[in-house]
DNA sequence: CGTATTTGACCGGCGC
DNA sequence: GCGCCGGTCAAATACG
C-alpha cells in the first residue's frame, strides 16, 4: 500500500454534437483522492482547497495529453478552485502498486456515477509506476512474436515471452467516464479495435482499441459502467506522438476543436472537448478496485453539489507531496 | 480490393 | 500447481 495509488477522475462538462443529442457530458462532481482515502464532503475545513474558487478551462486535450501529466492536472485542480456548481470526480494513480489499477471503478461494485442527469465526464490516470499494471504492460512491451517456443504447433501462437528481468514501464493512463449513448467517443484520432472481452461482473463488454497511427503506441480501452449504463467509460495508455490526423484538424467530426487542442505542442491523447473544471468535491474513492464513487446520496439527487457543500480535499499523498504539485498550471485556462 | 471489426485462442500474472 | 482473469493476437469476416 506503500505504493501510491492514484486515480485521477474528474467530470466535466463536455459536449459532443457529433453524435448529436446522445453525447452530452456535463461536468458534475470532482473527486480526488489518493490511495484509498478520501473524505466525504464534509464541510469543513477545506484547507487543501483553498485556492480553488475560480473557474477553470481545461482542455481536454490536453488533460489527456499530458503524458504523464495526469498529475499537472491534479496540480491544476489543485490549484484552480472549481465551483461548487459541478463536480468532478477524479481518481489519480500513479501507479500505485497495490491497488487495482484498473479504472475500475467502472463496472465495480459500488460505483456511482456522479454524473449529472444531463450527462458528465469523469477521468482518472494512472502514472506509469510499477504498480499492478506493470505486469501487465510488461507483456506488452514484450510482446513480440517470436516463435520459438511455438512448439510447432502453431505460427499463430501469441508468444510473448521476452526478457522477464525487464520490467516495463507502466504507460501513463488517463480514463474518463461520459455520459453517453455512444461506446467509442470521437476523439479526433483514429482508433483500431483489437478485441473485445467481457468485464465480470458486467453485462458490458469492454473493448480495447489501439492508435491507428504507426509508432504510436497509444492505446484505449472503452466499456460501459454497469452501474450506469448510459456512462462510458474511456481509458487511455500512453500518449500520442503525433499531431491529431490532420484531416480531422480543426474540425473532429463536425466539431471545431478549441485552440488548445490544436496548438498543444504535447499529442496527447487528444480529446477535442473541453471540459470545465470547477469545484471540487471529494468522494470516496474506496481504494478498491470498484469503489469509488460519490458518497453522497447528494451527488445522485443533485446535479450540482450545493454550495454549502464545500468540500475539502482530503488525501494522502504517499509521494507526491500536495495535490497542487501534481498539475501544471498550463492546464488551466482562465476563465474569460 | 483494401481496411476495419469480430471473435476465439493464447499468454502471462496472480491468488488460492 | 491450477484456475481465473485481463489483455492481446490474428484468422475470418464484414464493410465501403
Amino acid at each position: 500500500m506503500s505504493d501510491e495509488h492514484r486515480d485521477f477522475f474528474c467530470h466535466g462538462p463536455f459536449h459532443d454534437d457529433r453524435y448529436g443529442s446522445s453525447t452530452t457530458t456535463t461536468a458534475t462532481a470532482f473527486s480526488f483522492s489518493i490511495n484509498n482515502s478520501s473524505i466525504p464532503n464534509s464541510s469543513s475545513s477545506s484547507h487543501d482547497l483553498q485556492g480553488f474558487h475560480n473557474s477553470s478551462y481545461l482542455s481536454f486535450t490536453e488533460c489527456l495529453h499530458g503524458s504523464t501529466d495526469y498529475n499537472t492536472l491534479a496540480r491544476a485542480f489543485g490549484l484552480s478552485p472549481p465551483s461548487p456548481e459541478q463536480k468532478v470526480e477524479m481518481m489519480v494513480d500513479a501507479g500505485g502498486g497495490g491497488g487495482g489499477g484498473d479504472l475500475v471503478g467502472s463496472g465495480g461494485g459500488g460505483s456511482e456515477t456522479p454524473v449529472t442527469p444531463n450527462s458528465s465526464v469523469s477521468f482518472s490516470s494512472t502514472e506509469a509506476g510499477g504498480d499492478e499494471d506493470s505486469n501487465k504492460h510488461k507483456k506488452d512491451l514484450l510482446q513480440q512474436k517470436e516463435s520459438d517456443d511455438d512448439g510447432g504447433e502453431s505460427s499463430r501462437k501469441v508468444s510473448k515471452s521476452k526478457k522477464k528481468g525487464e520490467k516495463k514501464e507502466k504507460e501513463p493512463r488517463f480514463a474518463f467516464m461520459t455520459k453517453s449513448e455512444v461506446d467509442h467517443l470521437e476523439d479526433g484520432y483514429r482508433w483500431r479495435k483489437y478485441g473485445q472481452k467481457a468485464v465480470k461482473n458486467s453485462p458490458f463488454p469492454r473493448s480495447y482499441y489501439r492508435c491507428t497511427t504507426q509508432k504510436c503506441t497509444v492505446k484505449k480501452r472503452v466499456e460501459r459502467s454497469f452501474e450506469d449504463p448510459s456512462v462510458v467509460i474511456t481509458t487511455y495508455e500512453g500518449q500520442h506522438n503525433h499531431p491529431i490526423p490532420a484531416t480531422l484538424r480543426g474540425n473532429v467530426g463536425g466539431m471545431v476543436l478549441p485552440p488548445s487542442v490544436m496548438t498543444t505542442p504535447m499529442a496527447g491523447t487528444g480529446f477535442p472537448q473541453e471540459f470545465i473544471v470547477q469545484m471540487p468535491s471529494v468522494y470516496n474513492y474506496g481504494g478498491g478496485m470498484n469503489s469509488f464513487y460519490p458518497q453522497t446520496s447528494a451527488s445522485t439527487h443533485h446535479h450540482l453539489t450545493p454550495p454549502h457543500y464545500h468540500q475539502q480535499l482530503q488525501f494522502q499523498l504517499p509521494d507526491y507531496g500536495l495535490l497542487q504539485d501534481m498539475v501544471p498550471s498550463m492546464f488551466l485556462k482562465q476563465e474569460p
